[in-house]
DNA sequence: ATGAAAGCGCTAACAC
DNA sequence: GTGTTAGCGCTTTCAT
């Protein structure tokens, strides 16, 4: 690490201009320039010459108008609070991304805060955006219960998705992931009857429950009978699916047959013990709920259930959006259709 | 995709409280609460009876206070503005992650915007920011001029990061490139002294001049002079490293020897190309700037420079911090060193 | 030890 | 056509 000192001097922190200032340099009120501002010109009828010294006014000056003040009397703040676990998990990334988007197009800003994956951090972190007055909410949450949101959603607009508590009556956008994952498990399970385990992250949250049970349903259908021991739980760290792979070859003394992996983040705990272990060119069978774009390139094929994040960002944003706008909206509950991704050789002739 | 449709009403808006419904409830006075809710009561000398009082109100109500409502007197928002191209470019994800957590446990909140590599939507997204009256900027700027950050820098603290215009005077933190990539290019350029490509973005960007100095200076060492032909230039997408790539592939009728690539998202066009292509075995000599975790797993090794983005996000935040406090900075431009990360047969000896 | 009042920057209802 | 005014929810100085 290097430094370079420059003769950078201190902020002067030049106080911007207000619109009583924009009203008292242009001669107005300050309802008249508000009104311009906010290019309301036509409906309250301000004359061309006024309206164009204020708009010259503020441009010379460069008025930011301050959202604070705004959101203060309008009650609404224009921004839309995001919870996720993790940023640098790439399904949640490329959510962010598309939605960030979203909202800017739709003059709204995001904030994003993170959990990671922790109940009490989820909390607090909810907390921070409701002070924050956001207009809604979209949460990937951690919790077991809706309870929390249940509340919220009294005072505010909530959407879960890509998790979902059991039975939860508040809207939520995620994948389909039970019927999914057992088509991807049950073509695979025919030429692996012997051996077939799962790893996933907490057992009561959805995503495990559900992907779980396409798992147990794809071998049943395969006519493979499930031994329990082959199901193993741990949390969606990546740490923990090295943990859990490490431990499942040191059991067995060598790498399962076929393994499905469910998430990610998972995979990616998986991947580098593998590779630490000069198991890459192995011929176990992998798959995975999720899917990444550098999946292509590696020696192993990994089969996948692939979500869309786009469509799950765009469904995310437009129940909100309804939601927001007091829309009756018909249906609050959205079950995407994922993709599955071959790459095995058996099947990568399937599209 | 499908739908349940659930009884969820109409979101029914229950006013939150306010700090006067509190006061009113607790019989005090505005200010008392506010004294007691901020934590004041000693320095007020609040009896400890009235304290408690507003306390159990304000917990029985789930009182949340308005942030706007404080921000507007005190002229501090608790928001730092982070603006990256892309979200989905696993160092920028990282970045974020990292000054998301250190914000959150400063009790600020980040805004994050992207700007899609575009200049003009960074200007729009910029401006968007400075009304919510972020506390500080923190930008991996696409422009070529840093004048709109001088200009910015009056008002509000700036800190450029990852990428920074020639010769400015503003804050940065960026990693050394030059010789990093130098260091990375000679080594490989002993071995493959006929032909090593650069695959680059924007040319006028910095981690574009600076990657490729060193990719120059990394070659003249070696003793291998530089044929001009071998400079490809596109942009930081993805898709544009495909394109590149393709177009080299197609020139040569082969790929090339050896390759450096200046990003991890031109890395990723050209692994999709090599991946759709069957070049995965090929034996190109690969390399580039940027990490990826996923990289050791792939069957070509890609040696890297790799970033520290915890480090980067670390010095942003406590440059921006002792910034918004004013506190006298000695040094205002950081450069971190990045790591070697060898993988292919002749290196991963090095540590 | 507590309260009254001013004001942060803006919008919107209503006057003129 | 344009100005006056009353808040939005909070902090802070100054009285009491």
């Amino acid at each position: 690490m290097s430094f370079r000192t420059t003769e950078y001097g201190a902020v002067k922190k030049t106080k911007r201009i207000t619109i009583s200032g924009i009203a008292e340099l242009a001669g107005v009120s300050k309802s008249t320039a508000s009104q311009v501002l906010n290019g309301h010109s036509k409906k309250f009828r301000i004359s061309d010459p006024t309206r164009d010294r204020v708009l010259a006014v503020a441009a010379e000056h460069h008025y930011q108008p301050s959202i604070h003040a705004r959101s203060l009397n309008v009650t609404r703040s224009f921004t839309l609070g995001l919870v996720v676990p993790e940023m640098t998990n790439y399904g949640f990334a490329a959510c962010s991304n598309e939605l960030e988007t979203l909202c800017r197009e739709n003059g709204m800003q995001l904030l994003i805060a993170c959990t990671d994956e922790n109940t009490s951090q989820e909390t607090m972190v909810v907390n921070n955006l409701i002070q924050r007055q956001v207009d809604g909410l979209i949460v990937a949450s951690s919790m077991l219960s809706d309870a929390e949101y249940v509340k919220i959603s009294q005072q505010l607009p909530v959407v879960l998705f890509d998790r979902h508590m059991q039975d939860t009556q508040l809207p939520i956008v995620v994948c389909e992931a039970i019927e999914s994952s057992a088509e991807l498990v049950s073509r695979i399970a025919q030429t692996q009857r012997d051996e077939f385990y799962f790893l996933g992250g907490q057992p009561r949250i959805s995503p495990t429950r559900d992907r779980l049970a396409g798992y147990q349903l794809g071998l049943q259908r395969a006519g493979v009978s499930l031994d329990p021991d082959w199901i193993v739980y741990g949390n969606y760290h990546p740490s923990s699916g090295y943990e859990m792979f490490a431990q499942l070859c040191a059991r067995l003394g060598r790498p399962p047959k076929a393994l499905f992996v469910a998430s990610c983040g998972l995979m990616e705990g998986v991947l580098r013990y593998m590779s630490q272990h000069q198991l890459l060119e192995s011929d176990i069978h992998l798959c995975s709920f999720d899917d990444h774009y550098l999946y292509d390139s590696l020696s192993v094929k990994i089969d996948t259930v692939a979500q869309d994040c786009g469509e799950l960002a765009m469904h995310c944003f437009s129940m909100i959006s309804d939601l927001m706008n007091e829309q009756p909206i018909a249906q609050t509950q959205c079950f995407l259709t994922p993709k599955l991704h071959w790459r095995s050789r058996h099947f990568s002739q399937i599209k």
